[in-house]
DNA sequence: CCTTAAACGAGACGGTACGTCGCGTCTTTCA
DNA sequence: TGAAAGACGCGACGTACCGTCTCGTTTAAGG
């Protein structure tokens, strides 16, 4: 979870306490709203009205709607996203595909996450805010992947140090490729396509080694 | 160049005809706008005043906003994106991929494309659109590179009728890659990424067969 | 009537022109907000919904709260405010301030004229929009009333020039006791009263003199 | 001083007492907001921050702006307005005038006084409140000015017991013609205005007997 | 001296109105 | 009759104060 506003005094004890209900309301209603209305029909007012909360409370805690978004969005992932073992790279690469391709279809999930890439891109603080909250815990996977790999002897062990630049590529080619999948082409993302991608990806390690 | 609005009356021919300067110079306006101020920033009142012209003319060409932006990334699309024969399959790959990558780092591409994919997903029209304009563009490219290489050998050639469905991947693969490492992982794509993610493709792709 | 905002370029004559319907429409409602409610009740957003008009037609003619009240103010003053020959200077003087005490007594006028009067203290250019659209208009009865005195021979002609002083002097005296008494002291402005002031007046400019 | 809230339960003696440093600190504060930023610029809020004291110890004071800002007033009121005998009628009648537009002169007096007339028109507890605060005690003046004239010979004595309706006249006369010049005419009181008034009262109540 | 209960500071809270901005439509006049 | 100019209805924005509400802390009086 992504830090939001903070009370302006970093850790004073004086005051009223803000109030966690309304953070969780605040944010479960921000993913109803997105799945029913969209990125582009989502208003502040209606997720405060939808969380029983004024639009002042809202304001307090994230700068914007791209931030509470992102916060929204944060949550999901975090619940969603695992990466159990599957016994060997490919039925992983796969699972986490399909995983991957599910969490992407979540109606809220759809209509926004390719909103805040957008916003992201003007914006360096949205950016570096998504990196902490979403793209950190993707890319965890492929490390995990790839470590498991590598002691089952599906991938030669490391000489000395890990090479980020390839865990980055893929990481970039299987997020790249299942968004692209989904919400540009929008075709579905079945156990066969997802098959088929683990085998490229797989063959595609072998010749880079 | 996607089809906008027909004048009412498709084959009137009578009164003053649209002016033909008008549409060139929205439409540069219009990536004039998206550079300097981004997709949230640029405001169709604006676009109008930087083209000369009345927002009324603006509105007769085009339903709005996300079509006009559209139209305006499709002119970059269409004069950007070729493929010249580099004598290999990876030097095919690496080319376009350097290619595609430089037209995303223009300021209007980076900041707009995202945010019309993000409204495509609630739109289907726009949806088509989209698909007319830019990604079946990208798409031919996929189709070229392919039968150039099985013209050279490198890949088998189709038993009867090609799969759709290993170019379709082929081609979410490498764009939906590229778009994610230059807008979301903001990281650049030069010469030896390029190289490598060609590297990867090729190898996956012998795998495929 | 006071000089509204003007369309930004003094007198161009292109673009659609300024309703008058509107204005109308606005400053009726206004009253009527202003009697229903007073003047800390009085909503802009209120008098835009009564009025059938969107808030920003409102500002695009008025800056604010306090303009548009002295405006519709005004009006009142303009329909309500005369002073017919009633045979002698103390029966003049009675009758305009049983006027005044009428205009006074219409519950628009109460709550709003303190109010406005309050708001001018601090702000110069209000002030000298009240000073145009309501008070000039009160001065002028003074003048007409003394000229007719003078005429009847109740008080001695100027030699040479009127003394701008005695008028002035006079008008505050007039005005400001109507207003305090029914403004401040709440007690009614009867017929009675109403001529106790002019036989107080009378023979007190008997001893100016 | 008007009575503000009581302590909820009217003679409990236990618990901490109210401050009275409290008291005139928000007091203090009240007039320095007002002479720097007015009626319309007075904010609770800020009183409270100026007067080093919590919002809710105001609020548990005062039910709100208007009976503040009357108790601030009421202060000054108290303090300033005396009437001296200068030795007749004409000149108690000048001194009192020059001092209640000194009064009325001062920065926080300006802009308050009429505002809270202006509140006072849709609140008749504010009304009674002023009415205590400050008009009483200038009534007082009137009655005190007249016995004096009368104890000098300046007026007849009263045939049995004071007329009220004339002195009643004559506090509305005063008080709104020196309120009228300053705030509305915002024209000076100076000794010569002053003196004329008196001379035009003198002379006026002469013929009123 | 120690309890106890109210006052206190701080600041979050639900509201309401603000004045602004952009949208997409409309009504003018001009060429 | 198309185009410029700009007013219009609409709806969301983000802000400012309001007056209330929790908190934890302080402070006098009374047991």
């Amino acid at each position: 979870m992504v830090r939001r506003m903070p009370p302006l005094s970093p850790s004073k004890r004086t005051g009223r306490p803000r109030s966690a209900d309304a953070d969780r309301a605040i944010l479960a209603a921000t993913r109803e709203a997105l799945a029913e209305l969209g990125w582009g029909g989502l208003t502040l007012g209606d997720v405060a009205a939808r969380a029983g909360v004024a639009k002042t409370t809202l304001y307090r805690r994230w700068p914007g709607k791209n931030e509470l978004v992102v916060d929204a969005l944060a949550a999901l992932f975090e619940e969603r996203l695992e990466l159990p073992d599957l016994g060997s790279l490919r039925a992983d690469v796969q699972g986490v595909v399909l995983r991957f391709a599910r969490l992407l279809n979540l109606p809220e999930t759809r209509t926004a996450l390719m909103a805040v890439f957008a916003e992201a891109t003007q914006d360096e603080a949205l950016r570096q805010r998504i990196r902490e909250a979403i793209v950190e815990r993707q890319k965890l996977l492929v490390l995990t992947g790839r470590q498991r790999a590598q002691k089952r002897g599906e991938l030669p062990p490391d000489d000395g140090e890990a090479d980020p630049r390839r865990d980055d590529m893929i990481f970039d080619v299987v997020a790249g490729s299942v968004v692209h999948r989904v919400l540009v082409s929008s075709e579905p993302v079945d156990e066969e396509w997802a098959d088929r991608l683990a085998l490229l990806l797989v063959g595609g390690l072998a010749a880079l080694s």
